[in-house]
DNA sequence: CGCATATTCAACCACATGGTTGAATTACTT
DNA sequence: AAGTAATTCAACCATGTGGTTGAATATGCG
């Protein structure tokens, strides 16, 4: 897996720290979108949207097919498995103590059980 | 594992977005730090570093517990959980891929090492 | 109590961001 | 060739960002 330099993840992250372009490569994840299709759920310009799309293509984030005057765009993964990555030398801090915290709730939820069975037969 | 609301992953991937503040959370694995500790490595004011401290806490990705005067801050990793799930969701456009392109360069690397002993030999 | 330490605050600065509008560019259709 | 479609560009705007400096605040020490 290439490891991206810093700045490039500094592109990555601050790509993904928008909730548009976040929705936009969802929309990409269902195969290649033109700018016009990429653009069209959100209430904003065309430009404003391509000012987006750009953002992503600079972090590596989508690749553009030019076919004449429509440009279709394409989810490039890579950079997210990067990130991804990152994110994950952090796993360890999270594993155990979501287990600690799930045990605590489905416990918790037994004994809300419980009561409220002891409450309906009252 | 708790899902973040939209603004929240905005706030989780934009404090990622820099690497002053990647780095500090790198510091935070290895155990709890002061504002000062934290700050020390960056050649930059405590005022800075205490903005970028501000901003991670604002994302939930740290929790400081403030003994008198000094300021213990610790790594909170729920947030980064969630956002390793967030990317998570693509890694089927990532695997299938990055298998195939190792492959690749594990065969180029083959052939390269091939013809470099010959030329050796030459 | 005075001094020192740890840290934040406020104001400032230069630049970046995310939106708009109208124009420009590239390409397709009739 | 004219009109249309797809998209970007440039200039603008309001707001945010990331840094600085000096002051303010909270707390500890001798």
């Amino acid at each position: 897996m290439v490891e991206l330099l810093t700045y490039e993840m500094d592109q990555v992250f601050h790509a993904l720290g928008d909730a548009t372009r976040r929705q936009m490569l969802r929309e990409l994840a269902g195969g290649g979108r033109t700018v016009s299709q990429l653009a069209e759920p959100f209430a904003m310009s065309l430009a404003a949207a391509s000012k987006h799309i750009k953002v992503l293509e600079n972090a590596g984030l989508i690749r553009r097919e030019v076919l004449g005057r429509t440009h279709i765009c394409h989810l490039e993964a890579g950079p997210l498995a990067s990130a991804h990555e990152w994110l994950g030398a952090y796993s360890r801090f999270w594993t155990g103590r979501l287990e600690i915290l799930e045990r605590l709730l489905r416990e918790d939820d037994a004994r809300k059980s419980s009561t409220q069975k002891k409450g309906d037969e009252t």
